[in-house]
DNA sequence: CAGTGGTCTAGACCACAGG
DNA sequence: CTGTGGTCTAGACCACTGG
């Protein structure tokens, strides 16, 4: 009596982008709503919405209630790029991982820090350095404050054998962050730790995240140079 | 008689939310599964079904048959960039756009980009550079090989007035793509385009994109220094 | 082999926004 | 006001995989 699966919304998925691709919907063309689709593949209208949906996310279409459907008229590309844990990203790569603690110490941080952090210019925070190594050459810098006021039990840990980027992932939680990618010419100090040329072009990640209204940690990760952040679309 | 709403999708995601920041759920807990849970919200499997599965999306949560829902130890942030086309790029800043084509040339492309392209050596190709320039200042340096078999109609576009970007996006269909993100020196060519001091830290974009086998295309785009990519978890 | 997530169905109500 | 997407429900079958 149940006709399960007359259509997957996988499949009604993969006939869609078939149709855009093969140019049978062009860019900014109105496709049939979902009632019509759910007709045409034979199936039910949540597995039409779901396969939409998906694309929609995607970017590959645009929905409007009342307006329709249309195929996306310049795809803008989501490209998702996973920020692990260090140790955990060189692991990956099949490769044996090092670190060594270059820094820790407690003091009144850079005005810019504690603006971004969003704590009094006078406040005392820990602050953290440290190397990544990738089968023993420098892999990444780790440069981070951490705001003591909101996790005072950082204080206790030394970070000798775990990195704070680790232990702030397993033990402190966040609800949200900011991360922005940029390009930046290594100091005298980045070039001795990652062992390159001064003024080398880095890869910087920096890192601002947030538990509800309190400021957790700022951090900024520097590659060794040439390294890349891959993703496909 | 139907209880419409009786929880949504969101709310069921929003105490789950809840209960993990609490700590009430602790990174690597399984948590009750989906009939469980929807008996204790009141609402259907489904809706449940969805709000941890869009939680897994985003990695906060570890899905396996049988096995469970666990709470993630380490969550992996995703960070989601989008990459518009640079003309709306620009103008999303508020600022005025400008466009000049700096090389436009058919010949024998480099090894490496040909490889990457999958043509032969010998292959002939189109390969445009382009300045983006916000508010008259240089943006960003795109520097393009466009596969001529696959896409013989490039042929007739001078990319006077229409970036290669954005007529690419517009006309040629794309079913995958690869990014990488990195950081590069200037070299002296790039440095005077983008009027910047040689060996300048730039964030480099490369993209290669294929419509099913065929290649379609190899850029490299080269933001002006300082140039930061944002997003948020 | 048994429990869990993955998914489909048919029908329904609702929210939003275009005209 | 009306059409479109957004979503929920109750029940069901299925696929995968851990034990």
């Amino acid at each position: 009596m149940n006709v399960q699966n007359a259509q997957t919304w996988q499949s009604v998925q993969k006939e869609v982008l078939r149709r855009i691709h093969a140019r049978e919907w062009k860019p900014g063309d109105l496709i049939p709503n979902e009632a019509e689709l759910a007709k045409e593949f034979r199936c039910a209208r949540p597995t039409v919405n779901r396969a939409l949906r998906s694309l929609a996310e995607g970017g590959l279409l645009e929905r409007r209630r009342k307006a329709g459907t249309r195929v996306a008229v310049q795809p803008v590309a989501k490209a998702t790029l996973n920020i692990a844990v260090i140790r955990h990203e060189v692991e990956d790569r099949g490769a044996r991982y090092g670190y060594q603690l270059a820094l820790r110490e407690v003091r009144v941080a850079p005005t810019h820090i504690s603006a971004a952090l969003s704590v009094g210019v006078q406040e005392r925070l820990l602050h953290v350095m440290a190397l990544h190594l990738s089968n023993d050459t420098p892999y990444a810098l780790e440069d981070r404050w951490i705001n003591t006021i909101h996790v005072p039990t950082a204080i206790e840990q030394d970070f000798r054998s775990i990195s704070a980027n680790e232990w702030l992932l397993q033990s402190v939680p966040y609800t949200r962050g900011e991360i922005a990618f940029a390009a930046r010419p290594a100091t005298a100090e980045n070039a001795k730790h990652l062992n390159c040329p001064e003024n080398s072009a880095l890869l910087a990640v920096n890192r601002l995240t947030w538990d509800h209204d309190q400021s957790v940690t700022a951090v900024q990760v520097l590659f060794a140079p040439g390294h890349q952040m891959r993703t496909h679309i």
